[in-house]
DNA sequence: CTTATTTATCTTGACGTCAAGATAACATAG
DNA sequence: CTATGTTATCTTGACGTCAAGATAAATAAG
């Protein structure tokens, strides 16, 4: 039957609180714990190419924006679920670093343009083709029926959060 | 058709890299997109009772361990992804507020075993009826049949990564 | 105009986490 | 015994994040 960790968790609670309903814990707890494996696994590849998560993901924004490699701070934020405080971190880190740079913005003194570098690019265009194949190692744990049931399902979950 | 984030981020870089085949993004970043809304809300529940997911895991992990409700840091360890650092910052973090106390191991004095107060007994357990709430409410976007189809995929894709 | 409101970004201080290493107790081989 | 290695926990310093608030520019209302 095949007991993983989390129906270990669930069996536990059923003895410790059998008061509880604790059923929705299996896909949560299965959903949480994957995506922390997902994470550590696609951490190794943005550090070998001397990034994290966080500034993996605005170089990619920025890249996949196309020409010139511009976006304001505010549209940066739009696509991620962070604070303007950890953005502001976030483009400081990278611009130290030279991948990017902080450009006034003509049309509105108030906001800024954050701009991939030429260093900046190449980076992210290295870093984005080895990130690629680590996604598809870890999704080809599941058969190719598998994945799209999944993405499915993920879809319709999804909606519910992001309408 | 239903086009939401993730399917832009694709067409984007479709259009950025058409070299790469980035179709795999699909179902890794909704997952991503799905834990971080599923964190925040349960983040909510967690703040009603003055824990946050840190500290909500240990008081669980203790709770369903059942009486004498001890454990050493190191079997908390084996049931959370976190280093042994991050581990004795949360028992310090729950003994200052006295949901937990360090008591001597008699059989190991390296040992130590984290045991749960009265009062951290009480937090926990309504903690936990709230939680489940929560997450109830959470999975039931899905119909029923869905959950079940996405439990068991998620079932094995989370064994492809703790076999 | 001028005042009030909104918008865009940055600053500050606190927190949780990790990696690397320190410390101390236990285990084992000779 | 004693030397060596292992195990369990804690310490330190750095980092990424957030919440709340500060600053400054743009916009709207009177």
């Amino acid at each position: 039957m095949n007991v993983d960790k989390i129906d270990t968790i669930i069996e536990q609670w059923n003895k410790a609180r059998p008061d509880l309903d604790v059923s929705p814990m299996s896909l949560v707890g299965r959903f949480i714990r994957i995506n922390q494996h997902l994470n550590q696994e696609m951490a190794k590849t943005f550090a070998e190419h001397g990034l994290n998560l966080a500034s993996f993901d605005v170089l990619a924004t920025l890249r996949r924006a196309g020409p010139p490699y511009g976006l304001s701070p505010n549209d940066l934020l739009a696509t991620m679920m962070v604070t303007s405080g950890t953005m502001t971190n976030r483009v400081d880190q990278l611009a130290k670093l030279g991948y990017v740079e902080r450009k006034q913005n003509p049309s509105d003194a108030r906001s800024v343009i954050i701009s991939l570098t030429e260093q900046g690019c190449l980076v992210i265009d290295a870093a984005v083709t080895d990130h690629v194949a680590t996604q598809t190692k870890l999704t080809s744990r599941l058969s190719v029926d598998e994945q799209q049931q999944l993405d499915g399902l993920l879809r319709n979950f999804l909606q519910g959060f992001e309408d």
